[in-house]
RNA sequence: GCCCCCAUAGCUCAGCUGGAUAGAGCAGCGGACUUCUAAUCCGCAGGUCCCUGGUUCGAAUCCAGGUGGGGGCGCCA
């Protein structure tokens, strides 16, 4: 038996279905489906097991239904109101406010452990997530911005579900770009202008003016005091971002050594080499990658002697690999999406376990203002940095834009909508529903208490809250499981607007259930807070409109 | 040519291991403020879930083939 105490009142209904099913002489041919139904005409929950079960007994699956309600209801005793049959085979619940009580009641009783564990929660692992790693060649822009985001609320969440979780930037200090930063860095220390093929952002400047001997000194020690100045740079845009890492991996380090120990990448080599991966070619070192699905070999040490990124992204997985994760989590620009069979190519022939390497692509964000459709690209030197995003919409409203989407699918992120209509963003919205709890809260003089039974029939929207709150839990587990922190999103606003219609529909302050509906609204409350914080999303006690004072986004700044 | 992602309301997007009458926000129209906070709520309108075929009790969802859009295919990083 698992462990009584972890399961919620969804997990003991879903075992409760499962056991009548039992007791009916068959086990489904998949895991029967425990949802909340779409139309409160078909229950609090409906389950579609009659239906999987109806094969294994032979009978219509409407028959199997009405005597899989009555050993259902036998499970469930009085907290079911009564089971009803519909459609092909459906099974509809109905449960009593009994039920629902004690449901508030589990809530209540987890605390903030809340949604944490489930019954059948994985293991805990030690989890790599390696996110944002853009080129140190020019500020964090929207694209990074998105990845940071991304990254950070899927780390959040996987702590959350109780993950040993290392956050990790990969900083590419190593090879032509960087010899590139370091030419026009230069050339706009000495006045000169910047090569056709270098970096042309206006960033540079302050860079140049910063490094003191920028103008006459080592190209390539220019390059690398302009890299740290720029991952400086990045660290500190990302952490007013609310976006920290555990450590910054320099690409560079792979390349050193201390003789006679190998470097890093010449370690990876020889891993591969002892695995019979690699052969020489035209003086080149190549990687048999087509062993694993890809198109073609892959060259790691050119027939120059020097090696190639690829080489520095193997080498970084083995090292990865040797710091005991039990799982890599990438989350790569679209960009590098042509990389990916590569990368677990490699992966795979260093020894790596396919399923331990999860390589992500972050989709594209298009910025599109009143003008269209603006590209993005350092090299031009024109592009929204997410500082210039975080000033123009705030932390917030920007981290809620970039998570309620999925990943895989390109955005569109309106600037001019972000700016001008910033309050109408539904992160305010839940942010709003979180302050409006915490203001009745402070009215309210009773203790909050779920087992204080209000003496009428709970309300349908106390009902649904209820419900709604029970679906936490679950809604994190997947945006865990498919790597979709958006979840947490949608989750939030449902929430929201399930507590906004209950808050329409109860009075809570001086009516006789105000006890119980107190701790209705304290637990939506401390979920809400919790969620937001898996986004990083502050959960303010106090919001007030004030046209007076309201940004106006046309006005020069100060 | 090959590979990856996408296609759902006017716009931006959700839609969980296939379930019942496909949803939200914004935009539009009409209402509700001496409020437990109106950054709110209620109502109306808005759909060939890109197309074709397949799988099955059942497909927006899975499979195949198309069409359209985005992106990537270097001994660059």
């Amino acid at each position: 038996m698992h462990d009584a105490k972890a399961s919620t009142p969804v997990d003991e209904l879903r075992a409760a279905v499962l056991r009548a099913g039992a007791a009916l002489g068959a086990t489904p041919t998949s895991a029967p489906t425990l949802e909340r139904p779409k139309q409160a005409a078909h229950g609090d929950y409906a389950t579609n097991a009659a239906m999987l079960l109806a094969g294994a007994l032979k009978s219509p699956p409407r028959e199997v239904a009405t005597r899989l309600a009555d050993a259902i209801a036998v499970e469930l005793g009085e907290d079911l109101e009564r089971a009803e049959v519909a459609g092909p085979g459906f099974l509809n619940l109905f449960l009593t406010d009994g039920w629902h009580a004690k449901a508030l009641q589990h809530v209540v009783g987890a605390g903030d452990a809340f949604g944490q564990v489930g019954a059948d929660a994985p293991g805990r692992k030690k989890v790599n997530v390696e996110f944002v790693s853009a080129n140190p060649t020019g500020p964090v822009h929207v694209g990074g911005s998105r990845n940071a985001a991304f990254g950070d609320a899927l780390a959040r969440v996987l702590t959350f579900l109780g993950h040993d979780v290392h956050r990790e930037y990969y900083v590419n200090d190593y090879g032509s770009q960087v010899l590139k930063l370091g030419e026009s860095v230069q050339a706009r220390a000495q006045g000169v202008p910047v090569p056709a093929d270098g970096y042309q952002g206006e960033y540079l400047q302050e860079v140049a003016d910063a490094i003191p001997g920028a103008a006459a000194d080592d190209v390539a020690d220019v390059a690398q005091q302009a890299v740290a100045l720029m991952v400086r740079r990045a660290m500190a845009s990302l952490q007013a971002f609310g976006v920290t890492f555990d450590t910054w991996f320099s690409e560079r380090s792979l390349h050193t050594s201390r003789p006679p120990a190998p470097s890093k990448v010449e370690h990876a080599f020889d891993v591969l080499a002892e695995q019979g991966r690699t052969y020489r070619h035209d003086g080149a070192l190549w990687l048999r990658t087509t062993e694993f699905g890809d198109d073609k070999d892959r060259v790691l040490e050119r027939s120059s002697g020097e090696h190639t990124y690829f080489a520095s992204d193997i080498a970084y997985h083995q090292d990865k690999r040797e710091r005991g994760f039990d799982l890599l989590v990438d989350i790569w620009g679209a960009d590098h999406h042509g990389y990916v069979q590569r990368m677990h190519a490699a992966f795979e022939a260093l020894g790596g376990d396919a399923g331990q390497l999860d390589l992500l692509i972050m989709q594209f964000v298009h910025l599109v203002s009143a003008e269209g459709r603006e590209k993005m690209s350092k090299r031009a030197g024109e592009f929204v940095t997410l500082d210039e995003l975080v000033a123009d919409i705030g932390v917030d409203a920007a981290r809620w834009f970039l998570l309620a989407r999925s990943h895989d699918t390109t955005m569109d992120l309106d600037l001019d909508l972000a700016k001008s209509q910033s309050a109408d963003n539904p992160v305010y919205y839940v942010q709003y529903a979180h302050a409006r709890i915490a203001s009745i809260l402070r009215r309210s003089k009773v203790t909050p208490d779920p087992t204080i039974l209000p003496g009428a029939e709970l309300h349908p929207s106390e009902r649904a809250l209820i419900q709604a709150l029970l679906a936490f839990g679950p809604a994190i587990q997947e945006a865990a499981d498919k790597r979709a922190p958006h979840r947490v999103a949608t989750y939030t606003l449902d929430l929201a607007q399930t507590f906004t219609a209950f808050y329409r529909d109860c009075l809570i302050v001086g009516d006789p259930a105000e006890a119980f509906r107190a701790a209705l609204a304290a637990s939506t409350q401390r979920v809400l807070a919790t969620g937001l914080d898996l986004l990083g999303i502050s959960a303010p006690q106090e919001m007030h409109r004030d046209d007076a004072t309201a940004p106006d986004p046309d006005a020069a700044p100060a």
